[in-house]
DNA sequence: CAGAAAAAATAACATAGGTTAAGAAAAGCG
DNA sequence: CGCTTTTCTTAACCTATGTTATTTTTTCTG
């Protein structure tokens, strides 16, 4: 079933009983979407966390030359979403797309405050999500100012070891803040 | 009294009564600092989180050639520690000093467990200042990436308008990473 | 499978920001 | 208040990374 990785990720900081869960799954809904497919636009409002089921998405700024860069990528198992526009419900900046096919399960803003209201212990399950990913973005601040784009390189493929040698050169480009052109030097250096 | 910066915080977010304020402050220590008096090293478990209510803290990291990198400013009213260290209780790679003699209010790692068992509206509390920070530190690594030195000195600014007079340059270029020497010729371009 | 589109490689040249060094100004401290 | 330490400024030179352009390779799509 679709919700069970969800469940089991869960289930990993808070216990849920059979009526919990029911109630849960009852705010979800299941989206797919195909490779390309855009589920959210710089200037859009971000309805939903999402949850990645199977496939591959990310978050991106886009600059006004064109460049991307990107601040996630959200492989099966990951959350993903523009937390800004998602608490404030005010537009945002990020584009979200999807790197390949992917099936999500979406929450909305207004059901999951329902959500905190009803069941507190999600409160407990949301702050640790939110603890660690401020972990991981705290470290992420430091690197990008004290680390070179080699070492970058390095951190990309600790964080996302199953995307290393998925994602092209330019996704990863764009991940670590250098040119196509520079990253490609790079590894052949 | 010193608690109530910090009681005028917490009731933006959640409501205490009278007796969950006592329990809640009971939990917490007070602690002077002389300025450049240190809270935590590299290497340190970060066994509190750390309130301001007077004057300024940092935390930086220094790299192998003593280069500082910092992270955080935490004037009046911030709340600043490890957060690394401090959800895992693990050694950190952080340091904490005063920049200006200052008054904190400490809660230990062991007591905020119990407060969230006792009164589970601080999941709440904090997990809303979590997502915040979040939010911020994800723009952060962004900008990072993406902004010259200029317009990461602008985003200095703007985040911490007080702070902008008050630091020395050396404590600024260590925040947006640059040298010292490269901000004052930034300065006066 | 063919043609088109996207990604990757390579190379010459350009630039933001770093390095080193030295002196001037400001701040800390006895 | 004077001495010491730290911070700031300036300038010449250096390096990591960006830019532009071209070619090759790979991937997509009908």
């Amino acid at each position: 079933m679709n919700h069970d990785l969800l469940l089991a990720n869960i289930a990993k900081h808070i216990q849920l009983d059979e009526d919990e869960k029911q109630r849960f799954c009852a705010y979800l809904q299941v989206k797919k979407v195909k490779k390309k497919q855009h589920l959210l636009l710089e200037g859009g409002v971000n309805r939903f966390a999402m949850f990645v089921v199977s496939g591959c998405l990310r978050s991106y700024h886009l600059d006004e030359n064109g460049f991307q860069y990107i601040q996630q990528f959200a492989p099966e198992g990951w959350w993903i979403g523009d937390m800004y526009s998602l608490i404030t419900q005010e537009p945002g900046h990020l584009y979200i797309d999807a790197l390949t096919d992917a099936e999500l399960l979406l929450i909305s803003k207004v059901n999951l405050e329902k959500l905190y209201k009803e069941i507190p212990k999600f409160n407990f399950y949301f702050r640790i999500l939110a603890e660690r990913s401020l972990v991981s973005y705290q470290e992420r601040s430091m690197e990008n100012l004290r680390l070179s784009a080699k070492e970058r390189y390095g951190k990309f493929c600790l964080r996302y070891p199953t995307l290393t040698d998925l994602l092209s050169q330019k996704q990863i480009a764009a991940y670590i803040g250098v040119t196509p052109e520079f990253l490609s030097k790079m590894l052949h250096a």
